[in-house]
DNA sequence: CCTCCACCGGAACGGAGGGGGA
DNA sequence: TCCCCCTCCGTTCCGGTGGAGG
């Protein structure tokens, strides 16, 4: 019933995009110095998840890929890459100037040095999850090199621009700022008819029930590819040649559920007792939770260490923080 | 209004782990 | 080989904040 795996990842970048034309347009305004080859415009993206932002990103350097032969490119994501060492690493290997520096043994400031003696063609960098990073500093250190140009991908534009330091804010200001909104049901529905029609059987699914993924992943189209994805796996499972109304009522909790599966996955043996101590609880004051994380670690970090973790869990989107001071609790998001 | 106190998060430090250079 | 220096992670110390309670 799958022809074609690949198409199903949420991350799959298509060969031909849906309605983000008008937003794609724009991005390939912004680059389009690099045809002359000179240097891009800033730009930003900005959105919730799942409307496209990652995918017209790629998209458009992928576009420009097949126009320009002299230019560089690299995707990084800052949620991965988080410190301005791992960033600048990735810059490098980007132009393939990584190869001799050592990880863990280089000084970032080395990286720095390297990356400024950069003369060869321009260098389109997309930066995701921008507001991911611990030291935005680095996009001060990548805006004073030249020939990069800087693609940077966040949620809330507010929110990035609170976290930058004032010399890369200034800066921002002038650059290209770029809205994506939510998909409406209609163009849910029409980006996973071509899922469809590039992966699977024909007949695998129906109309009404591409309605029904689209209306429940909200707008978020990498809610509703990957519940399309695990509806046609588990219809393999049973050997059926059909999805049924049943399989994608089973898939839908599974497709949310597996996207935060990932985050917490990456999350190290005490963090995870953390998450898990405030899942058990669903909510949780400080107090309680310091003690309770004590009575089951081993070897239990102390209490800083454990406010750096929640910090941690926080900006994963995993664990919300309400209230100040001593109304503080945290609560699990589902 | 003032003083506690639980809690937050910045700064500085030190050790683990790992590569470079003499 | 030994020593130095890097990053990363956890720790120690501490000042700031804002409810609770006198």
């Amino acid at each position: 019933m799958i022809t074609d795996a690949r198409v199903l990842d949420p991350t799959f970048v298509p060969a031909e995009t849906q309605h983000r034309d008008a937003e794609l347009n724009t991005l390939s305004a912004a680059l389009n110095p690099i045809t002359r080859g000179e240097p891009a415009e800033t730009a930003l993206l900005f959105g919730p998840s799942g409307v496209g932002k990652t995918c017209i990103a790629k998209f458009a350097v992928d576009q420009l890929n097949d126009t320009v032969a002299n230019f560089n490119h690299a995707y990084i994501n800052c949620w991965q890459n988080y410190s301005r060492f791992q960033t600048l690493y990735r810059v490098l290997e980007g132009i393939g100037q990584s190869l001799d520096i050592h990880r863990e043994s280089t000084p970032t400031d080395k990286l720095l040095d390297r990356l400024r003696d950069y003369d060869g063609p321009p260098y389109v960098i997309i930066l995701d999850e921008v507001d991911q990073h611990e030291d935005t500093s680095v996009l001060y250190d990548l805006y004073r090199v030249r020939e990069v140009s800087m693609v940077l991908i966040a949620n809330r534009e507010v929110e990035l621009f609170t976290q930058l330091d004032d010399r890369v804010a200034s800066r921002l200001t002038a650059a290209m700022r770029i809205h994506f909104d939510r998909y409406g049901v209609a163009e849910l529905v029409s980006i996973l008819e071509d899922r469809v029609r590039w992966g699977l059987r024909e007949d695998a699914i129906t109309t009404d029930q591409l309605e029904r993924i689209a209306d429940a992943a909200a707008g978020d189209a990498r809610v509703a590819i990957s519940t399309l994805r695990t509806a046609a796996r588990n219809a393999v499972e049973q050997g059926r040649n059909q999805i049924t109304d049943a399989l994608i009522e089973e898939a839908e909790p599974k497709a949310m559920a597996e996207i935060q599966q990932k985050t917490v996955q990456k999350l190290t043996e005490h963090q995870r007792l953390v998450y898990d101590i405030i899942n058990d609880y669903g909510e949780i004051e400080p107090g309680e939770l310091y003690a309770e994380y004590r009575d089951q670690a081993d070897n239990p970090r102390t209490e800083r260490t454990i406010r750096n973790y929640l910090r941690k869990l926080c900006h994963y989107n995993l664990v919300q923080a309400e209230g100040e001071g001593r109304r503080r609790v945290y609560r699990i998001i589902s």
